[in-house]
DNA sequence: CGGGAAGTTGAAGCCAGTCAAGATTTGTGG
DNA sequence: CCACAAATCTTGACTGGCTTCAACTTCCCG
């Protein structure tokens, strides 16, 4: 049975604006449905034309691209919160593919009625507007850092990045998360190999910037990681929750 | 005095999504204004919570983010058609910096004015999460070829989507454009040296896949290019033109 | 207990960075 | 209109951070 929006656990939490009731109801009359995958199932792929929009109720995944060239980058990772296919709905084929990495729940909306959605809500057409420019924020720090920062400040970043967010999740206990990671999936995002990726990440590991074993994270002072990386730390901005 | 909206040159091109009468008219009451610059001008600084809203009716800017360390990485080339600002609009304050190359002239509309503008304009809402999703993309791709290609394949690419976009403009004749860029421009868009990004173009010039010389670039085929770049050629997809 | 996936470590080579110097173009004031 | 300065482009030589190749370890699951 589909959670109902109103109950649903992501809303409790205090990095998401708080909706009105009459909002909570609108948004359950827009859910078609639930979606539960296991770790590893493609989501939305590439070049595919989705009928469905997604909202991550649990669960990790990742976004990526593939190459011509059989190579691959990570976009970026997929956490709690985040909208799934708006760029297989506004566009005319999505140019990235998701895939789970651990066990994931999603709300289901349908594509065909995102816009009139979006005419009758339009507080929801803002929240996707800053959802975009969110990612848009992030897409060019990524950048930013595969053009511009050397392998060890690329690694500090990542983890840091990824960690500030299960920790507005409420995923972090003791300093650490559990996060199903290969050390490929972060070589990948970061353009590195995976050779580097793993003695850059054991040189962080050794002068005890972060932990990294068995799927967990951790991080003891993010403000010397951030030191480390080169950058600011971000405070966890309030999000909108679709 | 300002251009009125009906007479925008930008609405007459092929590119842009053609808009009713009365869908003109309401575009025009939002513009306040507008703004030219000279080539150099700082449009919008990083950190900044500018006031303002703009899109670019002629010339040429770039997108670009410093880091801590001093360097630069440059996240986009900014077009005519382009709607620039609404990363500070929505979120606290912009991400990235925005400056002239050429001389350019700008609409502009009030940042305060945007919500209420979007909620009597679906439409727009929905042409403004295009715009987003589409720079998305643009992101995305920047990102796989900063991670995952060779030089000579990064500036091949970056040269044909300047190109392609231009062309879009009707900004081309004889496969040539006229684009006040600098060679370090490109090499801080790709994360190359300037060194390296000169002997590249060089090779590339050599081979006959690209000219280059006094702000002038040629591409006599374009399909040729996208092979070196190991990408497919992009069709200039409609786009909504605010 | 065997096999595959993920992580670890060492060695060798190369792509791209850095340093340096000169050529060419552009701008500016006398 | 020339002279000088500043910016941009070009080319060569050297260096090093990261990639690639390869082997080994650890862990898990049937």
């Amino acid at each position: 049975m589909a959670t109902k929006c109103a109950r649903c656990p992501l809303r409790r939490l205090e990095m998401f604006v708080p909706m009105s009731p009459e909002e909570v109801r609108v948004m359950d009359r827009f859910k078609v449905g639930e979606l539960t995958v296991d770790a590893g199932t493609p989501i939305l792929q590439e070049g595919s034309n989705a009928l469905q929009l997604f909202t991550v109720l649990r669960g990790i995944g990742i976004r990526y691209k593939t190459t011509e060239s059989g190579r691959r980058q990570v976009i970026n990772f997929v956490f709690p919160g985040d909208f799934l296919g708006l760029q297989g709905s506004v566009r005319e084929e999505m140019t990235h593919s998701i895939e789970a990495r651990s066990k994931m729940t999603l709300c289901v909306f349908n594509r065909s009625e995102l816009f009139g959605f979006i005419k009758n809500n339009p507080e929801r057409a803002y929240d996707i507007i800053w959802a975009c420019a969110t990612e848009e924020h992030f897409l060019g720090e990524a950048l930013t850092t595969l053009g511009q920062r050397t392998a060890m400040e690329s690694v500090a970043w990542a983890v840091l990045r990824l960690f500030e967010r299960a920790e507005g999740l409420g995923l972090v206990e003791n300093a650490t998360v559990e996060l199903p990671l290969r050390q490929q999936d972060l070589a990948d995002a970061l353009g590195l190999s995976l050779v580097h990726t793993n003695k850059t990440l054991s040189k962080l590991r050794e002068r005890q910037f972060i932990g990294w074993t068995d799927g967990h994270i951790t991080v003891p002072d993010t403000a010397k990681l951030a030191d480390v990386a080169g950058v600011e730390v971000e405070a966890a901005q309030p999000r909108p929750l679709m």
